[in-house]
DNA sequence: GCTTCAATATACAGATCGGTATAGTGTTGG
DNA sequence: CCAACACTATACCGATCTGTATATTGAAGC
């Protein structure tokens, strides 16, 4: 039960890399229609027609971007989630690795919901990347609930880190995920 | 402490009218730079020049955009806090109020958290009429946070609502402003 | 009655968009 | 040696983008 598995099936040379590096850090920062593909050659220092060679259409990139990024937030996020220590710890975890991820890839909240924002149609190659990544969490934190003994506080605990991710980009008030966190664990001693 | 009254001076013609619906409509379900200017006018039955008579630019027709969901959202919502019931009631009601206002008015999430993503720079004459409703919103549920006594558990109010909100534009699983409801509701509990 | 103004219709400007075409360079592996 | 391939450089295509210009109509208010 790994990441979907999606299309994706294309040439990682060193110039496609620094292109994806290059949409990355764009997509997220200004959003993904605002930002042209002239740009991204020109921050990658790719020619055009290496871009083109390598994703074929600025809609693939964009699939790549968000299916590098479900990956390595799923490959970070494994790392930190030591299967030895109680399920309780496991899922304050969670809240840590979000809070380290947004230290060090900024915060302008969770990309796949600012990706879906300018993505209307379902049926957009990108759409179940998406929402694949959102059932992913959900079920890990199902997953982690019913080992802790407190299954049905599953869907609170998506509640808490999804808003503690909007919170943190909108930066309204501080630490919000540091406050899902405190306040997962505040529930999970009640089951105890 | 009403609205942040930012410019906002335009005259309000009966054609004005029939483009900011247009434009509201098309910014939220398609996206904003998705969006042309020309399909807003189209969609309005309004000429080109008519809607930069009324607005001047599109970017102001984003702001008129996101000012007026805020001034409707808060509308809205000062109808179903009767001042009268309990302030538990009343932070229950801001859920209710979410979910009747989802029902209304289509489910791609908070037209505010959207906006922001496609919105980078914070010099944006739209940031702050995002950022001022979110501190309004949690301005709102610290108030009401104390006077119910549990004063501390306003973040958490808020971290729920913004979470049942993305939750529910990602359709994750079903009923989360339900869901974000029935939690704060057990959270309010325990402190009677 | 004449000005004011909201509105129409249409055409266009300049920039940028995603994407392609053509020609050539440098490296690598059979 | 040479074919394959990743890449550069540059120029171009048609479409779309925001925004403007010109000329006209119809209704309301002094």
């Amino acid at each position: 039960m790994g990441t979907t598995e999606g299309p994706r099936r294309i040439t990682m040379t060193p110039a496609a890399r620094r292109v994806l590096e290059a949409a990355g850090r764009l997509f997220y920062e200004r959003g993904i229609h605002a930002v042209g593909v002239d740009l991204i050659a020109a921050e990658a220092g790719v020619t055009k027609k290496t871009l083109y060679d390598r994703f074929g259409a600025k809609e693939q990139l964009v699939v790549e971007y968000l299916a590098d990024r479900d990956e390595r937030w799923r490959a970070f996020l494994a790392e930190r989630l030591d299967p030895a220590r109680p399920a309780r710890e496991r899922i304050l975890a969670v809240f840590d690795a979000s809070h380290a991820w947004s230290v060090r890839h900024g915060s302008k909240g969770c990309s796949m919901v600012n990706a879906h924002a300018e993505i209307d149609d379902p049926s957009h190659p990108a759409h179940p990347i998406i929402v694949g990544q959102k059932r992913w969490m959900l079920g890990l934190f199902t997953e982690l609930a019913q080992e802790a003994g407190a299954g049905r506080l599953a869907g609170t605990l998506m509640l808490l880190h999804e808003g503690a991710l909007v919170a943190h980009g909108l930066k309204i008030f501080a630490d919000p995920i540091g406050h899902a966190r405190e306040q997962a664990r505040a529930l999970l001693a009640q089951v105890s």
